[in-house]
DNA sequence: CGCTCCTAACC
DNA sequence: AGGTTAGGAGCGA
C-alpha cells in the first residue's frame, strides 16, 4: 500500500441485515432456500467491482476487504455485560444466508475478514488506520454511525443505496459535530440498539450543543454543574461514570491483531467461472447474465456451485409456490396474492391519470349550482363530501360541500366561512370581513338545492365514510339516499390487520398513486390547529374539490371488484345498510345523569387522597403511583421483592396480575397500587371523561367505526362506550349513570354465549350442539365431559377452569394463554387442552382445517362470507405465524357472531315501526343492543327485539344450534344488563 | 407536540 | 389467548 492506493472497507455484516429488511423476502425458485439478503448483498457487491474495474469514473479501489463480526462477544462484554444484551436473535430466514454470504464473498475473489472477539467495526478501524499510515486513502462502505468517528481527510464512508460519501463535513451536518468529537457524542447520547446507555435526557441534539460549549466530554463532565436547566445538570452528574462507560464502549479499537496483512488485500480480477457458478446455483438469472456479459464466461458452460449450506439449517418451511409476505411488488416470485395484487392492473389505469387541483371550481352562487347539480341527475351519480367546523360530525357546523361528477370535474360550495379571527383588527370597519371571504349561497338556499339531489333515488351518491356525511346532512334534514361508502367497499375487499386501514388518504395513495392534501396541511393541528371555515376559500376548494375527485375515482377502482372477489354480498348486505341506522343511534346518544358522575367523582378523588398518603408513607415523597417504570425500581430495586415477569421492552412488569400475587404475600404497597389504578382509571377514564362528552340535553353522542376491526366487529370511538365498567362494585356504579329519557326506560338484549354456540355449528361437536339444544350450562357440561365430574353438585372452581377452557378455544387456545389464565403451570395447561382434544376430536379438525384454510389463501371467511386477511400466517418468524394462527382461527367466530348483530341491526328498525313500536335503538356492545323505550311498551318490545336478535342467521344461514337473547329493562343501564 | 410503552376498561 | 379504545408516563425534537 502506498500513496495513491485505495482501500475499500466493506461493513459486510451490518450490510446483511440492511439488505435483509430492505429488500422483500426472496425465496430460491427451486426449493424456496431464502436468499433475498444474497442477493441484495452480490448486487452491492458486484457493483462495486464494476466501479473498481472502470478507472475512468470516480474513486477506484487497489485494495478491497469485506469484514464481518465473528462473535457475539468481544472485550466490550468484559467493560459492561449489559452490552448489546438486548440484541433479538437474527430472524431465522437470515440465519441460513450468513453461510452463503461467505460463499459469495469467496466467489468474488475477495477477502472475506472476520476475527474471533473483535467487532467488525475495530477490524475496519484497524486497517483503515494502517492504510492512512501507509499514504493511501479509504473509503469504508457503510453508513452507520458507529463508523463516522473514523472520517477524516483521507477517510470517507460510502452510503451506496444513497450513493452519498460522508466526509467530516457530511457528519458535522448530520450530528453538529465532527468526527473528532463523534465518540464523545455516542457516549452522551448511548444506543438503544446496542444497549449503551449514555446519559438519559441527552439526544443528538443536546448532546452536540454541550460538546460545541465545552468542547470535550470530560470537560463537560468536570463542568456539568454550570450547566442552567436542571434536569440536564442533574443527569450529567449522576450519570457521569456511565457517560465514561459509554466512551469506553463506543471507542473503536485500532490496533487490533490481524490475521490478515494490508498488502494482501490488493485487488484482483475475478475469475469469471467461480463467480457465475456461484450466482447460478443461486438462481439469481438476471445478475448472473449481467456477470457472465462483462465476464465474458458462458453461462450454459459453467455448471453450478456446490454451496456450504446445508438444508438442517435451514430456516422455517417456507413453501416455494407460495411468496412471503408483503409479497414482491413484481418479478418471478410474485404470485398474485392478496386481492390487492389482482388489481393492480386497474390500479395502475387509475395512477396514470394525472389530479390537476387548480381546474376545481368554487361555486358561489345559486344558479351556478343548480347547474352543477341537473348535471349529476344527468350523470346519475355524484361524489360528495362536507367540510365542518369541528372533526366530529355530531357537533360541527356545516361549513361546505363539494361534489365531483366525473374525474377531474369537481367544485366546492363554500356555505358557512368566516374570516379569520387575527384579520379582525384589520377589517374593522361594518361589512370588511363578509367582503374578505366573498360571496356565499345562503345556507338554506343552499341546502334546498342539494337536498333534491341528495334525496333522488335515481342518483347515486358516493362518499369516503358516508356515515360522516350521511349524519352531517340528517342533521339539515336531509336523508341521503341511495348512497355507496368507498370506505367501507375497501373495508369488505381487504379487511386486514397488517394493512394499514382504508382511510382516503391512504387508499388513495394504494389505488391512485397520489397523495391528496391532508387535512393537517390544510388547517395545521395540535395548538395551532384552526377551523377549516377561517381557511381561504380557494385553499379549501382545492382540498375538498380533491376529496370529492379521488372518492369518486377511488369508487371506480374499488366497486367493480366486489363482484369479482366475491364479497358483493358482504358490502351490500352488512356494510351498506348499516350506515343510517348507525348514524341514527348516533344521533339519538344516550343520556347520562351529571350527578351521579360527579359525586361518584368526588368519592374516587377522596379515596384516591386516602391510598397516596398510604403510598407516601411507604415510599416517601416524589413517588408517582402513576408510572410503572418508578413502580418498578420500588418493588424490585428498593423494595427489592421478588420481581417476576418482564415486559417487551425488559422493563419489570407491574400489571394487576404481578401486583395481585405480591399482594397475596402480604406486601402492602402492591395491594395500595391495584387500588389506586383501579380508581384512577374510573376516574381518569370514565366519571371525568364522560362529562366532556355531554351535549346540552344530557346526552353522549358515541361514534361508531365500521372499518376498523379486522373482524368485522364494530367498535366505538369518542367516546367509546364499549367499554363501560360492569364487573366491580364500583365500576357498575358508573354504568348506573346511564340513564333512559323521562317516561322511559333502558332495555339491554344480548346474545347468550353466541361465540361458543357458532362455534358449536361450525366445527358440529354433537355434545356441543346438543347441550346448545336441550339448553344445558355449557360450562359445566364440559367440566363434566373433562374432568368426570357430574353436573350436579359440580365445585364452582371445575366450572371455572371449563369456562376458560372454552373461551381458550375461541381464542384459537395456547398452553401459554391457558396457564396465564389460570395461574397453573404450562404444562398442566398443555394436558387440559390434550383432554379438551381427545373428548372433542371435532374441534382440533376445525381448528386444522380453519389453519389449512388460511395458509393457503390469505384469509379466512365468516359464514356470511366476510373475509379477513392474514397474509402474515406465512411470515418466516414463528411467533407472528402462531399468533396469525390463533387470530385466523377466531375471525371466523367472532366476525359472524359481528354478522349476524349486524343483520339484526339492519332488520330492527323496520320492524319496530311495523308493530308500531316507538323504541330508539341507542348502543351497540358486540352482543348487545341498548335500546330507549316508552315504559308502557316494555314488554311487548323485548319480545319483539329479542325475536328479530333470535332469528338474525335466518334465512340466509340455518344454524344447528339455537341463538338465545336475555333481555331485560330499567331504569339504567347497570339495572337492565 | 407527537410518538411509543404500559396498563386497564369492555366483549 | 381473540377483538378493541383510552389515559398517563416518558422521551425526543
Amino acid at each position: 500500500m502506498k500513496q495513491g492506493d485505495h482501500l475499500f472497507l466493506v461493513d459486510g455484516s451490518a450490510y446483511i441485515f440492511r439488505a435483509y429488511h430492505a429488500l422483500p423476502p426472496l425465496t430460491r425458485k427451486s426449493d424456496g432456500l431464502p436468499v433475498g439478503a444474497v442477493s441484495g448483498f452480490c448486487n452491492m457487491l458486484w457493483k462495486l467491482v464494476e466501479e473498481s474495474r472502470d478507472t475512468s469514473v470516480g474513486v477506484a479501489p487497489t485494495h478491497f476487504a469485506v469484514i464481518f463480526d465473528h462473535s457475539s462477544t468481544t472485550f466490550r462484554n468484559a467493560l459492561y455485560d449489559g452490552y448489546k444484551a438486548h440484541r433479538p436473535a437474527p430472524p431465522e430466514d437470515l440465519r441460513p444466508q450468513f453461510a452463503l454470504i461467505r460463499d459469495a464473498v469467496r466467489a468474488f475473489d475477495l477477502p472475506c475478514i472476520e476475527k474471533q472477539g473483535f467487532e467488525a467495526d475495530d477490524l475496519i478501524a484497524t486497517y483503515a488506520r494502517l492504510a492512512v499510515e501507509a499514504g493511501g486513502d479509504v473509503t469504508i462502505v457503510s453508513s452507520d454511525k458507529d463508523l463516522m468517528q473514523l472520517v477524516g481527510p483521507k477517510v470517507t464512508l460510502y452510503d451506496q443505496m444513497k450513493d452519498k460519501r460522508l466526509g467530516p463535513d457530511a457528519v458535522f451536518e448530520k450530528f453538529g459535530v465532527y468526527p473528532e468529537k463523534m465518540i464523545d457524542l455516542q457516549a452522551l447520547v448511548g444506543d438503544t440498539s446496542d444497549n449503551v446507555p449514555g446519559v438519559p435526557g441527552i439526544g443528538p441534539k443536546t448532546a452536540a450543543q454541550l460538546l460545541e460549549e465545552f468542547g470535550t466530554l470530560e470537560a463537560l463532565l468536570e463542568r456539568a454543574g454550570e450547566i442552567k436547566q436542571q434536569k440536564r445538570r442533574d443527569s450529567l452528574v449522576s450519570f457521569a461514570d456511565q457517560a465514561r462507560l459509554s466512551k469506553q464502549l463506543v471507542t473503536l479499537d485500532a490496533n487490533t491483531p490481524l490475521d490478515v496483512a494490508l498488502d494482501d488485500l490488493f485487488i484482483h480480477e475475478p475469475d469469471g467461472e467461480k463467480l457465475v457458478a456461484f450466482l447460478k446455483a443461486m438462481e439469481f438469472t438476471t445478475l448472473t447474465k449481467r456477470v457472465a456479459a462483462k465476464l465474458g464466461t458462458d453461462v450454459a458452460e459453467v455448471g453450478t456451485a456446490k454451496l456450504s449450506v446445508d438444508r438442517q439449517a435451514r430456516g422455517p418451511d417456507l413453501d416455494p409456490q407460495a411468496p412471503a409476505s408483503p409479497p414482491a411488488p413484481s418479478g418471478d416470485s410474485a404470485l398474485p396474492f392478496t386481492p390487492e395484487a389482482l388489481a393492480a392492473g386497474r390500479r395502475e389505469a387509475a395512477a396514470a391519470e394525472t389530479i390537476d387541483r387548480s381546474a376545481y371550481e368554487t361555486i358561489r352562487d345559486a344558479a351556478t349550482l343548480k347547474r352543477w347539480m341537473a348535471e349529476a341527475v344527468e350523470a346519475g351519480l355524484m361524489a360528495f363530501d362536507t367540510e365542518t367546523a369541528s372533526l366530529s360530525a355530531m357537533n360541527g357546523a356545516l361549513v361546505g360541500v363539494s361534489f365531483a361528477l366525473a374525474s377531474g370535474r369537481a367544485a366546492y360550495v363554500p356555505l358557512g366561512h368566516v374570516a379569520p379571527p387575527e384579520a379582525a383588527d384589520l377589517l374593522a370597519e361594518p361589512g370588511a370581513a363578509e367582503k374578505a371571504v366573498g360571496a356565499q349561497i345562503p345556507m338554506n338556499e343552499a341546502l334546498a338545492i342539494l337536498k333534491s339531489v341528495l334525496e333522488d333515488p335515481s342518483v347515486l351518491k358516493i362518499a369516503q365514510n358516508a356515515k360522516y356525511d350521511y349524519l352531517v346532512m340528517l342533521r339539515q334534514g336531509i336523508a341521503v339516499a341511495p348512497l355507496d361508502d368507498t370506505m367501507l367497499i375497501s373495508y369488505a375487499l381487504d379487511a386486514s390487520s397488517s394493512l394499514e386501514g382504508h382511510g382516503m388518504d391512504e387508499l388513495s395513495e394504494r389505488f391512485l398513486g397520489h397523495k391528496p392534501i391532508s387535512f393537517k396541511e390544510l388547517c395545521g393541528s395540535g395548538k395551532s390547529m384552526r377551523s377549516i371555515a377561517t381557511v381561504p376559500i380557494d385553499k379549501v376548494t382545492e382540498y375538498a374539490a380533491e376529496d370529492a375527485d379521488v372518492t369518486l375515482r377511488l369508487w371506480r377502482v374499488l366497486k367493480p371488484r366486489l363482484p369479482a372477489d366475491g364479497l358483493a354480498h358482504v358490502y351490500e348486505r352488512l356494510e351498506r345498510p348499516l350506515v343510517p341506522v348507525l348514524a341514527r343511534m348516533e344521533e339519538r346518544g344516550i343520556k347520562v345523569d351529571r350527578q351521579i358522575l360527579s359525586r361518584l367523582s368526588g368519592r374516587f378523588a377522596q379515596k384516591l387522597g386516602e391510598i397516596e398518603a398510604d403510598i407516601q408513607a411507604i415510599t416517601g415523597e416524589g413517588f408517582n403511583p402513576g408510572s410503572p417504570k418508578q413502580l418498578g425500581d420500588m418493588l424490585f430495586g428498593k423494595l427489592g421483592l421478588p420481581g417476576g415477569k418482564k415486559t417487551k421492552t425488559g422493563q419489570w412488569s407491574t400489571d394487576v396480575k404481578v401486583l395481585e400475587e405480591l399482594a397475596a404475600d402480604g406486601h402492602e404497597l402492591p395491594r395500595r397500587i391495584v387500588d389506586w389504578r383501579q380508581l384512577t382509571k374510573l376516574k381518569n377514564t370514565y366519571t371525568d371523561a364522560l362529562v366532556t362528552h355531554m351535549d346540552e340535553a344530557g346526552r353522549i353522542h358515541t361514534s361508531f367505526s365500521m372499518a376498523s376491526t379486522t373482524t368485522g366487529r364494530l367498535s366505538s370511538t369518542e367516546p367509546n362506550l364499549q367499554n363501560i365498567p360492569v364487573r366491580t362494585e364500583e365500576g357498575r356504579a358508573i354504568r348506573s349513570a346511564f340513564i333512559a329519557d323521562e317516561g322511559r326506560v333502558l332495555l339491554s338484549a344480548d346474545y347468550s354465549q353466541i361465540e361458543l354456540r357458532l362455534l358449536a355449528h361450525m366445527a358440529r361437536i354433537p355434545q356441543l350442539v346438543e347441550a346448545f339444544q336441550a339448553g344445558t350450562d355449557i360450562h359445566a357440561m364440559t367440566a363434566s365431559e373433562m374432568f368426570g365430574v357430574p353436573v350436579q353438585g359440580m365445585p364452582a372452581d371445575v366450572r371455572r377452569r371449563a369456562k376458560a377452557i372454552n373461551f381458550g378455544i375461541i381464542y384459537g387456545i395456547s398452553a401459554f394463554g391457558l396457564a396465564a389464565q389460570l395461574a397453573i403451570p404450562r404444562e398442566e395447561a398443555g394436558l387440559y387442552i390434550k383432554r379438551y382434544f381427545e373428548r372433542f376430536p371435532g374441534i382440533r379438525d376445525y381448528m386444522d382445517e380453519t389453519k389449512a384454510f388460511a395458509k393457503a389463501n390469505g384469509y379466512v371467511s365468516t359464514l356470511f362470507g366476510r373475509r379477513a386477511h392474514y397474509p402474515d400466517i406465512r411470515h418466516s418468524n414463528p411467533q407472528v405465524r402462531a399468533f396469525n394462527e390463533r387470530a385466523a382461527i377466531n375471525a371466523p367466530i367472532q366476525g359472524t357472531a359481528a354478522d349476524i348483530i349486524r343483520r339484526a341491526m339492519i332488520r330492527m328498525e323496520p320492524a319496530l315501526a311495523k308493530s308500531k313500536l316507538s323504541a330508539r335503538m341507542l348502543l351497540q356492545v358486540h352482543d348487545e343492543l341498548v335500546f330507549e323505550v316508552e315504559a308502557d311498551e316494555v314488554d311487548e318490545t323485548k319480545a319483539l327485539v329479542a325475536s328479530v336478535m333470535e332469528a338474525a342467521a335466518g334465512p340466509d344461514l340455518d344454524l344447528a344450534v339455537p341463538l338465545v337473547v336475555e333481555a331485560k329493562a330499567a331504569g339504567n343501564w347497570e339495572e337492565a344488563h
